[in-house]
DNA sequence: ACTGTATATTTCCACTGTCAACATACAGCT
DNA sequence: AGCTGTATGTTGACAGTGGAAATATACAGT
């Protein structure tokens, strides 16, 4: 790889905002390039710092890949949030919510991934956590809306709460991995809300 | 790392074997020390042949992965078989099929992330596919044994189907990434059985 | 003005996957 | 049996990676 020739110029020996200028950079290669771009090294050309520079914001490149998760976070909760604003109470705006969990994964595909790989990503990290949970409660925030009575139980909506992450996630998850077969004379799987589960089993 | 010791001895210049040995030692060294361990010069040193030599049968490490992948998805449809055997057909047979997914998965975390990572392993390669092909099955087989009448629509089998997996995949994914709360007084996050969501929502 | 600390650089290291050139063994044909 | 083409391994080099130690520079508090 060649240096990178647009370096941002910097009058002074020290940056001023690294950190957040770290994060933005990681933002961008991740988007442009997936994983497989993102290096230590290609951040901090980008930035125009050597790559040992990082290391003192972050530790190491786990630790940035954190903070670019966490970051991740924010945006896929700020995504649902948006996706939901206009949508009146109910299953349409659960619907709209799923929609937008899957959406954000299916524009920011190499981010998404990383951002639940306990491989890439610190997943103890307590902003990473707090973030998570951002995203976590607007699921949470429009289950409640709803009426899961026959979920019965103790711990009902947490039980409900996890129902809800892992089926929206899994869809998710499996569609980026490419897992999904098309239904006939379609181009896409179906959409999410098509298989939502709003029916109970019984034995034969 | 240090040179390997104990090569396997070699009678011939020609190993004999080499593909499968290289895709047991793999298994083997994804298993100890997770997905960081799993080098390609590790692999090879294990079955005590140089580093380029994977390179004839499996043209890149990626396809190296792919191959130790789809022996994965073997294993894993493997296991939910076992953990079905012997339950009687309907609800607890599905039950015991989810569980032995996400046991699975608990069991061996860096070879179940890396059978869905498209970034280790070619998500289109025929094998891989038909394997997993087989492990949803599995579960695929269960799932026509159960009356998911008020599924209702066209397609409501292969919807049925998506929605089984994704619940169950996205569980176990939550679970491997840690993001999951343990009900208040437990050890343990939910069981998936008991998050299995047999009701129905109304709106309020 | 002085001093300790935070920030950034330089240089080195072990390690990675890929590649081209070469060595060895096997398998099929005459 | 001998020849030959092909499959299979090895060697050595390469650019790229993240991390660490030693060093330079600037800032912040006294």
């Amino acid at each position: 790889m060649e240096i990178e020739k647009d370096q941002p110029a910097r009058d002074s020996y020290h940056h001023g905002d690294l950190r957040n200028a770290l994060i933005a950079a990681g933002m961008e290669i991740i988007e442009e390039s997936g994983l497989p771009g993102l290096s230590l090294r290609a951040i901090a050309a980008r930035v125009g710092v050597s790559h040992t520079a990082p290391r003192n914001h972050f530790g190491s490149m786990k630790g940035l890949l954190t903070a670019i998760g966490a970051e991740g976070f924010r945006l896929h909760a700020a995504a649902m949030r948006e996706g939901v604003s206009d949508t009146s109470p109910g299953v349409e705006r659960l619907h709209a919510a799923m929609r937008g969990y899957v959406e954000f994964a299916l524009r920011h595909p190499a981010l998404f991934s990383m951002m639940f790989s306990p491989q890439h990503v610190e997943h103890e990290d307590e902003t990473l956590l707090r973030n998570a949970s951002a995203s976590y409660a607007v699921l949470e925030g429009i289950s409640r809306d709803l009426d899961w009575s026959q979920a019965g139980e103790s711990d009902a909506q947490l039980r409900t709460e996890m129902m809800l992450w892992s089926f929206v996630h899994g869809y998710t998850t499996l569609r980026l991995a490419g897992q999904f077969r098309e239904p006939e004379g379609a181009t896409q799987p179906f959409d999410i809300a098509d298989i939502f589960p709003d029916f109970r089993y019984r034995e034969t």
